[in-house]
DNA sequence: AGGACAATGACAACATGCTGACATATGGTT
DNA sequence: AACCATATGTCAGCATGTTGTCATTGTCCT
């Protein structure tokens, strides 16, 4: 699905994490939301940093760490995949009962509490 | 869970597709048990052969490639942690109605059959 | 203000995974 | 038997992820 973006899957997941913020995020910010080692997320966002998907903006509550945000780019690339991924995920889910899908996420959700 | 038993997930895949097999299995073969590329297998069992965990044996059905088994020592191993996995497994489960989990499972499968 | 502890940046080593490419081995078709 | 498509071994390049380490920055408590 990302491929025709120049996408890989690592690349959309931090676009994912940035446009649900409201005010950019720093590395280790995006990896909290992850959930993965802010040395891995440091070295895809300097790749798309250069490749101009996002851009880093001065923090004020942070000499060093800067914000991580969507470029100009970067917006029109997350929501041109919200335009294939959301009618992807309504076909692969259009036939199955809403409680069904609702009683899997609440078990998901159940035991990833239960190993917090 | 594995650490304490020097393996690593990837490996702990390797052993499990393994032990369910009866006669060993070939490179290709676990790469498709797992839904891997048979390379990534490939350089993980060559690996473990040196680690003394896997064996290599002759296959009569091919000339060049091997069925992979189990030395004594990656017995020993997958049973120790079966033991571990075990009651982890059940003490992950046990408060959660049974008719829940048999739920998901099948929405899980269903979600897989349709992207197969 | 000063000091202890946590958070962050930066670098390195390592483990996994993928795809591509090329040579060899198998198996089925003609 | 010859041929072709598929399967396999092998090597290479790349993308991601982890952990560990050390220096610097921020925070909080006394």
């Amino acid at each position: 699905m990302t491929e025709s973006l120049g996408l890989t899957h690592a690349r959309w997941k931090v676009i994912g994490a940035i446009a649900l913020s409201n005010n950019g995020l720093t590395v280790p910010g995006i990896a909290r939301v992850l959930g993965q080692s802010r040395q891995a997320v440091q070295r895809i966002t300097d790749v798309m940093m250069k490749d101009g998907l996002l851009e880093y903006h001065k923090n004020l509550k942070h000499k060093r760490s800067v914000l991580v945000m969507l470029s100009q780019r970067g917006k029109e690339v997350y929501n041109t995949l919200r335009e294939v991924q959301d009618p992807w995920a309504i076909d692969a889910t259009e036939d199955i009962p809403l409680e069904e899908l609702e009683a899997a996420l609440r078990l998901v959700r159940r035991l990833i509490k239960k190993f917090n």
